[in-house]
RNA sequence: GGAGGGGUGGCCGAGCGGUCAAUGGCAGCAGACUGUAAAUCUGCCGACGGAAGUCUACGAAAGUUCGAAUCUUUCCCCCUCCA
């Protein structure tokens, strides 16, 4: 299928696009430039995550194709938590956590889209500034009367928790009624036309596409991001340690690069296509590549990624750091800039043992697992695996530095002082 | 409002008076093999302790008992059916 938009023919080329409500029509839609599209977050959160990587590069590519992307921040939605696809309930924030995670969300948002005045401007807006005040008996009068809840307990959302024995409870049923509401919102105010979301937004999307028509008698369109998962089916974004965060104060740059250093192979082309600005058919060429080649191009991932979330200062410092972790022992220690450092005194390096440093270090969260992981051979100074009953080196002086891992991935520098 | 069924470690799920720090599965961690991948195999997987052992934990609290995840009572929460 020929498309007439730049935007839409890119998005399916790179693999943007699962559901829509009417692909030919949305095309011939953005044919013109300066249209618009919107986006909610909901703001669970201090920070967004690679989970919401998706939206983004679309909306990124949205403003980049001539058009202007809006930004919902769910101060309103927020509040009542959505249901979809979930088998517990959101936890409720109080209105300072919103808000506090509302100026994190804003800060994560500013590598991707440019925000202003101008015609291709994103903006930003907080549906708390409409849904708060909204009273009750009006809103069930007005909105209310076109929703049926015999359509909406058929929706995959909704039936999925139910099926599943879990509790739904009001609160969080109309959480597709205020998320069609926005949609009416923006639809009738600001001339947002198109909303995009996750692909378990559809429900919440189809809501608002029928609240316009059934309100306002106009079409709107809808499409939705395909679900990021892993090959082998799971949820991308999630690692031991939680979620891959884009905001730095949560994960750093190093371990950032390193979770798209680490991604399967299987999945190394697809992400090119979704998180990178290397061109169509330069990805296509590599798509044969296996083995050690493909290995290779996850370090072009990982430095197309993180200079675009993260900026590309830091790539150098990351390499090195990357290759003397990883590459042979005997490497400058001081050079490994983006590992954890943990500061320790000559004397109280000669009073403790490798398991309290263990400990206290963070590196594992209990003696225990310490002492086990010793046992297992899964502790290394200095790239060497060292027993029970390892001491440390009566030589070491004030200024030293040691490498400390837990396996191969987990490395600290301790450093000595007086 | 009534009747019934449930709440067990990150998740699922056995156990139904002592042998239970709790079978099994998933997830996780480490080792081997590799390519910082996957698959596979091995070990680990509540805390403290060198160990013996001690403490904390089967929704919450009280109780019965030499002894409770298991029995009783009250409370909280969830689910199903009926009105």
């Amino acid at each position: 299928m020929e498309f007439k938009s730049e935007f839409i023919k890119e998005a399916v080329e790179r693999g943007f696009i699962n559901q829509y409500t009417d692909l030919e029509e949305i095309d011939s839609y953005l044919s013109t430039p300066g249209r618009r599209a919107y986006v909610g977050f909901d703001i669970t959160a201090k920070s967004l995550h690679v989970g919401h990587l998706l939206p983004i590069f679309t909306m990124r590519l949205f403003q980049k194709c001539g058009h202007k992307p809006i930004i919902i921040v769910g101060g309103g939605t927020t509040k009542i938590g959505d249901p979809s696809f979930r088998n517990t309930t959101r936890p409720m924030l109080s209105d300072e956590q919103i808000e506090e995670n509302l100026q994190g969300i804003k800060a994560c948002l500013l590598p991707f889209l440019k925000f202003g005045n101008e015609s291709t401007d994103a903006i930003m807006l907080n549906n708390a500034d409409w849904l708060n005040n909204l009273n009750y008996l009006d809103f069930l009068r007005e909105v209310g009367t076109y929703f049926s809840i015999n359509r909406m307990i058929g929706f995959d959302s909704v039936k999925t928790k139910l099926q599943a024995n879990n509790s739904l409870s009001f609160l969080e049923f109309n959480y597709m009624v205020m998320q069609g509401f926005d949609f009416y919102i923006l639809f009738k105010d600001y001339d947002c036309q198109i909303q995009l979301g996750g692909q378990d937004q559809w429900g919440n999307i189809v809501c608002g596409v029928d609240l316009i028509h059934k309100k306002l008698g106009k079409t709107a369109f809808g499409f939705t991001n395909p679900l990021l998962t892993t090959s082998d089916g799971k949820k991308m974004g999630k690692t031991a340690n939680g979620a891959v965060w884009l905001s730095e104060n949560m994960l750093s740059s190093y371990d950032f690069w390193q979770y798209w250093r680490n991604v399967d192979d299987a999945d190394v082309i697809k992400l090119l296509y979704l998180f990178t600005d290397i061109p169509v058919n330069e990805i296509k060429k590599m798509e044969s590549l296996k083995g050690q080649e493909l290995n290779e191009i996850k370090v072009l991932l990982a430095d197309s990624v993180t200079a675009i979330v993260r900026g590309d200062d830091s790539l150098d410092s990351i390499h090195k750091t990357a290759e003397g972790v990883f590459g042979k022992s005997g490497e400058d220690l001081s050079k490994l800039s983006h590992l954890q450092q943990y500061c320790i005194s000559l004397k109280e390096l000669k009073e403790i043992s490798i398991v309290d440093v263990l400990v206290n270090s963070d590196l594992c969260s209990s003696r225990g697992e310490a002492k086990r992981l010793i046992r297992g051979n899964g502790i290394y100074i200095n790239d060497i695996s060292i027993d029970e009953n390892y001491k440390f080196d009566s030589n070491l002086k004030a200024g030293d530095i040691l490498k400390l891992s837990c396996g191969k991935k987990r490395n600290l520098l301790i450093k000595i002082s007086d």
